[in-house]
RNA sequence: GCCGCCUUAGCUCAGUCGGUAGAGCGUCUCACUCGUAAUGAGAAGGUCGUCGGUUCGAUUCCGACAGGCGGCUCCA
């Protein structure tokens, strides 16, 4: 019997085998039932796979990412096969997996409700029972075309195939791949076809390899990512490799929801949304108030130590002003309308940039004045669309942390690299260790939302690229993402349910300083035009507390923590007492409050720790002789007969450090 | 902006198959002064998101609007 050599490879071993002829994948795994795919001379395969001589083969176990993506677009192929045996009208869109489960998008005539879910879910049980067998079957394009002639979005991605994959919406290369076709086919044990998709695959070898699963969601969804195409029902779905991976997997959703910042903000009394205001108003009580004042405190002066020149700017200007600077033209949809009075228009502010040329144009610059770097805290209103408001981490009216550097092309390098340093530092300061780094270049296909020259662009972004190599940062890509004067390099971070939120940004402006004409007389006394380099550390001011709040689920480190430190006297005799050890706090800018309520000491500890006090200094008889408080940590731990002087040094070291307790 | 869902006391939520409502927490008052996550008693508090329609009667059914939530598009 003819023979193959393959290699079997794993981790960093390698293992050679002899194998017969016609040998499938299977075979090789025929004992670890996790295995349900193989990745053969580096591209993922069916168990199914017929092996070649030379190959070298790598078991795909269904809890590594590439198996549960494999897993989990199996799971929305029983999905789609559930939804059109109930809506057999319903036509297939794209079903791919992401980040913790799947979706598939359907154009059915009446949206999905919640009760269909339960429907769809029953139907999807019966197809994992029956063990169908996903059977892969090449073919092409133009039999394709004829088979799937029912269907007409595979019909157009299969259109789009030659064209170039960036032309396909995002998730369509799931459906096909760069080479041939392929259908898979889901065939019952006596082989009738049940059902089948467009697919590059690979799959599970039969629906009853679904071990778990959970439909999650509706929603709406345009068609290819496009605002213009029709929207189509997209159904979220999540699936694991055991019912125990599901139940944690939903447990830590529901963990995630006691972290929201909305409820923690109503919680902690930090902030609210009055309906009376509108959408994407907030107002921050005293508490959220303190928060806020300590980050503006910090930023303040840390732009000041690096160099920034401290400035204010109104949040209402003529609207010739943002003609000048491109705002209006490009930007006009995201700003309040107009208010006309005295014949002219005023616009509310939704940048600051503008107002600080006026500045640096307010009379000659010298190239000695430069970098010059101005900064404030902008307030800035933006019209969101209403679909899209929501918490801190959207809103209408929001408090930059904005910035402008005005250098000379030479320096722009230099600055940015400076301002991606300072930006990550305060990262650091604030705690946050969950962001990656993005780089938003122009799209040539949407060219008319963006200003300036082609040479413009491809320098811009090449002087944002080189100084994240020279500081060793990666950057991940975000074709399109530019503002219409200029690429950025932006911070992102998530929030508790793993949205992303650009925070800092650093962006090279080469439009502005033309539309405003902005000169400065370099050494030789020609007149120059200065980069702008746009910065803001914090992004918005109300973003950063809602990502803070959620990163640090309300116990904030005692330095940012609205009340560091709650007085608990055990009796009301220990008042006076506790009042004197905060007023020693006090002195020390310690925020201290005693609390002087007549409930039992069980139920101030209980208030103190609901509210996430960092520390408790609670003081009976016993703490009196001694001249001493039992000192009391957020997680329970306790120090009893800690000397007062003692623990007015132990808050003050935490809140200097800005650790966390 | 688009799609779906949600909206009952300050908060969390019951409830009325159409006859105008309840609980816990919180608030206020009184008593208790207590050693490590809820002391007890009493009181106040809601035109059931708003406006319209159907009905003898609507918090309940229908519609529109507003606000919120999750997506999509967009964006700090």
């Amino acid at each position: 019997m003819p023979e193959l050599k393959i290699v079997l490879t794993h981790a960093d071993a390698r293992e050679e085998r002899t194998v017969t002829t016609g040998t499938k994948a299977w075979e090789l795994y025929a004992d670890r039932p996790e295995v349900i795919a193989a990745r053969i001379g580096g591209t993922l395969r069916d168990l199914a796979h017929e092996l070649a001589d030379g190959d070298e083969v790598e078991a795909v176990p269904v809890d590594s990412k590439d198996g549960r993506d494999i897993l989990r677009h199996s799971t929305a192929h029983v999905m789609a096969q559930a939804v059109q045996q109930l809506w057999p009208d319903a036509k297939l869109g794209i079903g791919p997996p992401i980040e913790n489960g799947f979706y598939y998008d359907f154009d059915v005539a009446t949206p999905f409700v919640p009760e269909d879910l339960d429907k769809i879910e029953t139907a999807m049980r019966k197809i994992i029972k029956e063990g169908q067998r996903f059977s892969r079957r090449p073919i092409s394009d133009a039999e394709a075309l004829d088979e799937l002639q029912d269907e007409p979005y595979k019909v157009e991605l299969i259109g789009l195939k030659g064209s170039g994959h960036d032309e396909a919406a995002e998730g369509a290369s799931v459906e096909v791949g760069a080479g041939e076709l392929t259908i898979y086919d889901n065939l019952r044990r006596d082989g009738e076809l049940a059902w089948k998709d467009l697919c590059r695959g690979p799959h599970l070898p039969t629906t009853k390899r679904i071990p778990a699963f959970k439909l999650m969601r509706t929603a709406a969804a345009y068609w290819r990512g496009n605002e213009k195409n029709k929207q189509l029902q997209r159904i979220y779905g999540t699936a694991w490799e055991t019912k125990e991976a599901l139940a944690e997997h939903l447990h830590q959703l529901e963990e995630a929801e006691k972290r929201d910042h909305r409820k923690l903000g109503r919680e902690l009394d930090l902030y609210s949304f009055p309906e009376e205001l509108g959408p994407g108003l907030v107002v921050f009580h005293p508490k959220g108030g303190v928060i806020r004042r300590v980050m503006e405190d910090y930023v303040r002066q840390r732009h000041i130590e690096e160099g920034f020149q401290y400035v204010s700017t109104p949040h209402i200007s003529k609207d010739g002003l943002f003609h000048t600077s491109g705002h209006l033209p490009y930007y006009a949809d995201t700003m309040y309308p107009p208010m006309e009075l005295e014949g002219a228009k005023y616009q509310l502010k939704a940048m600051s940039c503008p107002m600080h040329n006026l500045i640096y144009q307010s009379r000659g610059r010298s190239y000695r004045e430069l970098p010059l770097r101005l900064f404030e805290f902008g307030g800035v209103y933006r019209y969101e669309k209403s679909g899209v408001v929501g918490g801190l981490t959207r809103v209408r009216g929001m408090t930059r942390d904005d910035s402008h550097s005005y250098v000379t092309p030479e320096q722009a390098s230099d600055e940015i690299k400076h301002l991606l340093n300072f930006c990550l530092g305060l990262f650091r300061d604030f705690g946050l260790d969950d962001f990656y780094l993005e780089l938003s270049t122009r799209d040539d296909k949407n060219a008319d939302k963006f200003q300036g020259s082609d040479e413009d662009w491809v320098t811009a972004t090449a002087v944002l690229q080189t100084a994240a190599d020279e500081s060793g940062l990666d950057l991940v890509d975000d074709p399109g993402g530019a503002a219409f004067y200029g690429p950025k390099i932006s911070i992102q971070a998530k929030d508790a349910i793993g949205r992303t939120w650009q925070l800092s940004t650093v962006q090279y402006d080469f439009g502005q300083p033309a539309g405003f004409g902005l000169e400065y007389t370099a050494s030789d006394g020609s007149h120059q035009q200065p980069v702008m380099i746009h910065s803001a550390k914090f992004g918005s001011i109300e973003r950063f507390i809602g990502v803070l709040v959620e990163h640090y689920a309300g116990a904030f480190p005692p330095w940012l923590s609205p009340v560091q430190v709650q007085g608990i006297p055990i009796a009301e005799r220990h008042n006076d007492y506790l009042y004197d050890v905060a007023k020693r706090m006090q002195a020390r800018g310690i925020r201290v409050e005693v609390d002087e309520s007549d409930d039992r000491m069980q139920k101030k500890i209980r208030n103190a720790q609901l509210q996430k006090v960092p520390f408790m200094v609670i003081a009976g008889d016993r703490d009196l002789e001694e001249g001493a408080v039992s000192f009391r940590y957020r997680d329970g731990r306790q120090d009893n007969g800690v000397p007062i002087d003692e623990a007015i040094e132990r808050v003050a070291a935490a809140v200097a450090s800005r650790e966390q307790v």
